[in-house]
DNA sequence: AGGGTAAATGAACGTTATTCATATCGCCTC
DNA sequence: GAGGCGATATGAATAACGTTCATTTACCCT
């Protein structure tokens, strides 16, 4: 975690790591089965860092709401992790497993059907890692000569504010929420 | 592209790619600077796959739609470029650029704020990325013993259908949509 | 005292992307 | 038709990278 946070996530090489540790890189190998694994280990660790307090303590709608805060916040600063938590079974992380199992049970016992807290789950975690990585992008992504194409030039520079990835990862949880309690207020019928 | 239609993503190398060319690697870099810029033309040409034709003949809210699902779709194909897209400038790609000013217009057309339309965008976009990373992960990511975490357990049992990932990005993006109808009503006052 | 286990080592391998000096081919101009 | 130039192909070489393996070292427990 050292390395990546001084050096950056490129340096995490499995040689780097090892002088870091000042060891020979094979000896990393009596305690891990690949880097890979290494990966599975520091994206459990970093789940740590999220905050699942709010469930069960205050609604659902709330408690996601800082959820999903802490969980963008998380992997924004671990963006390169997030291609490789995506696609990894969540058995053998047990933080992980943990809090998954805090947000099930928290959704469940708002009110929410059984049938449908996986697909939720699923989907507000798509946005958040969708905008953990629009975190790692450039300011200046959607620069674009106005020759090229006058209305997104326009409208990219109409945009105000400091942190743009932000203002848009706001926007868009403001708006999966009020979504989701449209959604719940319909269940009852 | 069809390098990677027939053996799958991992299989395109710079050698293997020449391989295919009946040449030598070192003469792709007469024509491209890197591999990541050989991503990059491709990924404009996967953009072209996706239906941006709504926009402007039909409603802001079901033009969204239908360029999500054909993007998500695209996407899902091809998710080992997400991660790279989504930090990737787009100037330089034109049909990249084509695609989000047809985008931003018809969002402008349909009577949003300018200093909104670029924060819908990367919004829905990021759910979109995320869901289609989402698609690429196994079945059985969401596992995990019963004794380990008992209602994750149930409520992953309680899931039926058989594409997960789909009903997941379908539900999602009515929600999507649903709280972006809340916000863009509430815009006139 | 001795055996077994955990951990470290250096050398090696195969795979990447990438660079470079050199060579070939074909077209345009004189 | 000769000469040259630009575009392209080539093979050899390099630097990282993750990973394996046989071997040694160190230490604890019996």
């Amino acid at each position: 975690m050292e390395l990546i946070k001084v050096r950056g996530y490129a340096a995490l090489t499995m040689a780097a790591l090892a002088r870091q540790l000042g060891v020979a890189p094979s000896a990393l190998y009596n305690h891990v089965n690949s880097k890979r694994q290494l990966l599975l280990w520091i994206q459990d660790h970093v789940n740590r860092e999220i905050d699942c307090s709010d469930f069960g303590a205050r609604p659902w709608d709330e408690a996601l709401e800082s959820w999903a805060h802490s969980y963008r916040d998380a992997y924004a600063r671990y963006s390169p992790l997030v291609p490789v938590i995506a696609v990894t079974p969540i058995a053998g992380s047990p933080h992980t497993v943990a809090m998954y199992e805090q947000v099930a049970a928290g959704l469940r016992a708002g009110g929410w059907p059984d049938d449908q807290i996986v697909d939720v789950v699923v989907a507000v975690e798509s946005f958040i890692l969708g905008s953990a990585m629009d975190a790692a992008a450039p300011d200046d992504i959607f620069d674009v000569p106005s020759a090229q194409a006058p209305v997104l030039a326009e409208v990219v520079g109409a945009r105000v504010g400091r942190d743009a990835a932000r203002a848009a990862f706001e926007l868009g949880l403001a708006t999966v929420l009020a979504g989701l309690r449209d959604r719940f207020n319909a269940l009852g019928g």
